[in-house]
DNA sequence: GACCGCCCATGACGAACGTCATGGGCGATC
DNA sequence: GATCGCCCATGACGTTCGTCATGGGCGGTC
């Protein structure tokens, strides 16, 4: 019996995840989690051999999440499971140690066998993605970068990121022109919604 | 025996959900569409009691197609579920004759039983989703203020949209001020999340 | 027929944005 | 100890953005 840990924020969604994964003779699920902060209990207090993890969840992503399962809980692989097949998440919950990515865009009989192949110890990941994760290459971005993409994102003005950020508005300009280089695009915007759509931020 | 119809895009929260609803005895999920534009002939062939749509799907908008079941299929009661409750969701989905509009952030157990409240004719809404429907108001935008809206998204220039649209620079830059203005935002970027946000988009 | 809302356009002006040059401080690397 | 990358800042310059005034065309309403 291959005991499991769902991490899901819809609750529909997750309530429905358990439904199809308790139709498997083979699969039980033990433990149900709505927010990233409460994995890492879960996964301490369950043991299920393997964690699916949502990556955009309340509290804490769920790639952070994975990291710290792993340091804490070596003998639970991670599943990841995503709405958002980005380069850039893939990256980086394969260097949690994620033992596989899944996108919820796949069939539903993909989840189950992924799994047992996660069980017996392979690694899971879409062919598709790998090979943009690769062609995408390394995150460019500096810290503060990052930081004022963020901030950019939803139309903030200069003024009001360089408040928030505690930085002068001149730096904030030369790290959102940086941020446009590196992103190809024309402007904030467009950086900042590449960066994101890459999983660099 | 409660026959339904399943239009979701992501196609392991789609087959979750019909494990879900499976396991209810008087349930019965007699089609399954992973597009929009696949939803009416769907309807139409397997008479479904309730259509369960998304709202963001392929082809056609889960809204559209509800309005064109509702014409066509009028046994056929039209239940929502979606991600996101807008409030400009909740009330074009009712205007379009939806008799119920589900966030997918619900328990799980919330969806059969709105499933069988919504066979027995009554309209199933979220108490806090319909009052931020009524204070939100009707859309304010007029029609080429939401075309602007929707090409400024993801940053796009004046430039950029005037070509897009067929428009002289100075219009979209009039369009963009009127709608900043109704949506009380600071610039175009703000305007057009806001916009998104309440479903006027 | 007057009025109103939406459509489209032009011109002008101040404010915000994106770029570039320049420079200092700091830790890591060689 | 020199080099390099990242951090932060300033000043200057040209471009784009957001606003306002103004006006014509067009369909519907009172």
């Amino acid at each position: 019996m291959i005991r499991l840990l769902l991490a899901e924020d819809q609750g529909m969604v997750r309530g429905a995840l358990a439904a199809l994964l308790e139709l498997e003779d083979d699969l039980e699920v033990v433990a149900q989690v709505a927010r990233g902060d409460e994995i890492v209990d879960a996964v301490l207090e369950h043991r299920p051999d393997v964690a699916l993890l949502d990556i955009e969840l309340p509290g804490l992503d769920g790639i952070a999440a994975a990291a710290e399962v792993r340091r804490r809980a070596a003998q639970t692989r991670v599943l990841m499971l995503t709405t958002f097949g980005r380069p850039g998440y893939l990256r980086r919950a394969m260097e949690a140690g994620a033992s596989g990515f899944l996108v919820k865009d796949g069939p539903a009989d993909e989840l189950a066998a992924a799994i047992r192949r996660v069980v017996g110890g392979e690694r899971i990941v879409d062919p598709a993605l790998a090979a943009s994760a690769l062609t995408a290459g390394e995150n460019p971005l500096t810290g503060r970068e990052r930081d004022v993409l963020r901030a950019a994102r939803h139309g903030a003005t200069v003024t009001a990121i360089a408040n928030e950020l505690h930085l002068s508005e001149g730096t904030v300009r030369n790290y959102l022109s940086s941020s446009i280089g590196k992103t190809d695009a024309a402007n904030r915007i467009e950086a900042a919604r590449r960066a994101d759509d890459l999983g660099w931020l």
